[in-house]
DNA sequence: TTGTATGCGTTATCAG
DNA sequence: CTGATAACGCATACAA
């Protein structure tokens, strides 16, 4: 019962010590009671939960605890580009299922971080945040500056799919493997006139056909990979360049791809299952049948929208593993344990959209 | 040029105060350097960063500035369920998009967090995160614990479709009008046996048939009160409820209502657009054709995959504008602004997937 | 089992 | 423009 004087309440929050103190107690022992580290007798359990209820105190501000601990039980997973591609991107968000598991296991906290260079002042940065660990999306080479600043706090990093310096722990697809198996597929068929629809070659995303010139200034790790392991079966491929991965991008590149006229390829080699659909997409709004006029290959695996009876052929990567991987990687580095790179496989699935080539028909 | 003699460098990380001091000036002063909060002559600042590159020094430790401060500029994202329903519900993953750009313009990191109640026990809560305001997705009377909590801590809440207290700040839609405008519209088709296949009921997520006792145990709001407004038109309609928002559970649900029988119904509306397309997938196993042996109507207005050619008739929901709606109430909270409820409406869509019923043919 | 003393690393305030 | 001082709220080592 909370008698009708209180009105002398101070008006600042209640701290452990003022519990500690209504409660009879020494702080130690009122901290003690919150955090289970020690044993407390019941009685003095009750006085102080007594008095924290009635003080109106919540627990430890979580402030102070981390800073005392020096740990706060939050990992950053950091994005290149915008937010949104975190869950608009169904790779990125299989990703983020198999993370956010693992780190949920872990007992940790996920901030979602942008690794934006003009953020607001004040903004939680991979520099500024107070975070345990942290994991680095698409690392490029804009994000290694932020990089060398989790490096530099000493803080333990992981990067997926990143063009990380020699010692960063990383978990990486066999990208190059995945998109030279799809290459001999489509070269095998017979194909010989390829073209190739790429992810973006850097934050500017320029769209369109590339040159050697242009070629040469990729950043995106992932877009190069792929794109070499390609030109290694195709040197003299066609690439064009998409602004992202989706479907309208694919579209918009396919309607470049397969106007008419002679140079049409009879093969396109997309970057993501995404950018493949748009292809095909593009392929029927030209009349062009898939795949006995023009055959189109993906990458990812996931399921996509729209592409009716078509089955995509493509390499299939385990995006969720991916993300679970980088996950457990965290919590070794945090224990102490030691921990590898991890280098995952893809699977090639051939599907329906894929057929002999001019050579073989 | 580190001279070879530095083994004598501290072991413990640098502080502030050590980089003021070997730079030869004080700590109020090396802070503002870094904080940039006051003028500081040129000279002085190379100095200081001077003295910080040669320590290591890597910027203030976010967790003592924010105890000094008593900010983080951390805000929290909570789900109920597990936080991949987060990344694999396109209802979600809109919302998400919206609220992560509107946060992302406040400037403030975002900290995803499950409501989980067995939780690890140092693993970051609602109760104990260092975070600056909290946003509650899908509130359901098990969350009002963690309600209590956050507001406990005095922190600014907004809630999502939820079952929030008076005063707290939500976000809602219009459910009821949107379910109801569904169900008259099936209503106004001759439809007269029509089924329900609805969300969870609860965090139990028991599937199948419920009679009303089952009904009567609903906590999920969304849940109760899409089904609440069909009820009101169809006051005997069959209700089945779903595992979760997925074509699978949809499939599930839809086998189960469409056996061979007299009991068939003519129309399902289901709560969810993937649901929906569970059923029309069901019926067509059946040897169904939709609308014109049955009519299905589903909720949300997503894209879904596999419904071929069917445009689905539903309730299209503003999910980006929820999202982004919420992030900007928490800027006005935390700018100490007056921020009112709101409630989005959704927009009625008649798709392929309804037809007439008995009664009208 | 409980209490005492100390410092975690910073920044706001105010005076110079 | 710079410096001295005083918290911020807590958890731990150690002693009792």
């Amino acid at each position: 019962m909370t008698s009708d004087t209180d009105a002398t309440r101070p008006r600042r929050r209640a701290t452990i010590a003022d519990v500690a103190r209504a409660a009879g107690v020494s702080p130690s022992t009122a901290s003690v009671v919150f955090s289970g580290k020690a044993p407390v007798a019941e009685a003095t359990k009750e006085r102080v939960l007594g008095a924290a209820a009635e003080l109106g105190y919540t627990g430890p501000d979580p402030r102070a605890a981390s800073l005392r601990r020096g740990r706060s039980g939050i990992v950053a997973v950091a994005f290149e580009e915008h937010l949104r591609a975190a869950f608009l991107d169904p790779v990125k968000t299989a990703m983020m299922d198999g993370l956010t598991d693992a780190l949920a296991a872990l007992g940790a906290g996920v901030l979602l971080l942008r690794d934006d260079p003009h953020a607001a002042p004040d903004a939680p940065t991979l520099a500024s945040a107070p975070i345990d660990a942290a994991v680095l999306i698409g690392c490029s080479p804009r994000m290694r500056g932020s990089l060398e600043d989790v490096r530099a706090r000493r803080l333990p990093v992981v990067v997926i799919e990143g063009d990380a310096g020699q010692d960063a722990l990383r978990i990486e697809l066999d990208n190059r493997e995945a998109a030279g198996q799809l290459a001999r597929h489509v070269h095998g068929l017979g194909h010989e006139h390829v073209a190739v629809v790429t992810l973006p070659f850097d934050s500017l995303r320029e769209r369109g056909d590339a040159d050697e010139a242009r070629i040469a200034t990729i950043t995106t790790p992932v877009t190069q990979i792929r794109l070499e392991a390609v030109r290694a079966v195709f040197p003299d491929a066609r690439v064009v360049s998409a602004g992202g991965s989706s479907i309208d991008e694919g579209l918009i590149a396919g309607r470049l791809l397969l106007a008419e006229g002679e140079s049409r390829p009879t093969a396109v080699l997309a970057q993501s299952d995404l950018l493949a659909a748009g292809v095909i997409r593009a392929a029927e709004e030209a009349g062009l049948r898939v795949p006995e006029d023009v055959s189109v290959a993906g990458f990812d695996g996931i399921s996509v929208d729209g592409l009716g009876a078509h089955v995509l052929t493509t390499a299939v990567q385990p995006a969720v593993e991916k993300g679970r991987a980088a996950g457990e990687a965290v919590a070794r580095l945090l224990a102490g344990e030691p921990a590898a790179s991890i280098r995952l496989t893809c699977t090639f699935r051939e599907g329906t959209t894929t057929g002999p080539g001019p050579a073989h028909r």
